[in-house]
DNA sequence: TGTTTAATGCAACGTTGTTTCATTTGGCAA
DNA sequence: TTGCCAAATGAAACAACGTTGCATTAAACA
């Protein structure tokens, strides 16, 4: 059972509008970690300050998450499931292939326990793998 | 026995120069991760587009390195000792603090070994654990 | 000291992201 | 179904960040 677009922003209390249904239909579509950019180039035609609320709305609002992945921008991908506005769990890995650019989410690589440096307090860890990925070998 | 600026010039065949000079004080001075912004602060007057070039070939030749830590902008810190042009090794970890925003190296900690994803050819690595620093405790 | 080559300073430009405000539209209740 | 209200959108203006090209200056070395 996949969930379309409508069923997100239902699921999120969100209103259902054109730009945000067809960036999620987007995001469905694709594998990958997507930028500002690379979503912008699949709309015929859009508004790129509505597009930088709606992917903020997005993230506040546990639809979709920061792939961190030391690139020089930002990506997000869909979150997989139950992440609501005040609970993000993201507990992933991403890989980072330095051939073509492309991001995708590690969902089977749980970021592994560390132990805090002493005084520090840890609240969480982002894992990046950068490597070749399967296409570009 | 702690190198001076002109010292990794010199190591790294670079030219002794006044800009060069003063961003690697600023390095040696501070305990955390700079960015762009951060340095030009510490100058009475730089030129911006100098500044950008010294980072990167000063990254390009290791004598810093990206301090990847999620956050909206990239930092740098002191590559330590023996980096080269054709052998970066920063492997560890690096620690960004949610409340003051700042960033450190954590040379004490190695990013773990991990194995990649089937398909996937690893290079390497980041780990970068947030929280609260001992500072904003 | 003079020559060569790299580094700098400056201008111009492009990209990225934010803020403000008027207009449009989705959700909801009458 | 209609109308109202709050939220989302579109547009303009602006700020921050970053790059490129070119003329000038300065470091290295003979
Ligand atoms: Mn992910
Ligand atoms: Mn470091
Ligand atoms: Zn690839
Ligand atoms: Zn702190």
């Amino acid at each position: 059972m996949t969930a379309s677009a409508l069923d997100i922003l239902a699921q999120h209390n969100l209103r259902k509008t054109a730009v945000r249904a067809q960036v999620l239909d987007i995001f469905l579509d694709s594998r990958e970690a997507l930028s500002h950019n690379d979503i912008e180039a699949h709309f015929n035609q859009v508004d790129r300050i509505t597009l930088y609320r709606t992917l903020k709305t997005f993230e506040e609002k546990g639809v979709i998450h920061k792939a961190i992945d030391g690139g020089e921008k930002l990506k997000y991908a869909l979150c997989s499931g139950h992440c609501s506005e005040h609970a993000h769990e993201d507990h992933h890995a991403h890989f980072h292939c330095d051939q073509c650019g492309k991001t995708v989410c590690i969902e089977s690589m749980h970021i592994p326990a560390v132990q805090a440096p002493a005084g520090y307090q840890l609240s969480g860890a982002y894992l990046v793998l950068k490597g070749t990925c399967a296409t570009c070998t």
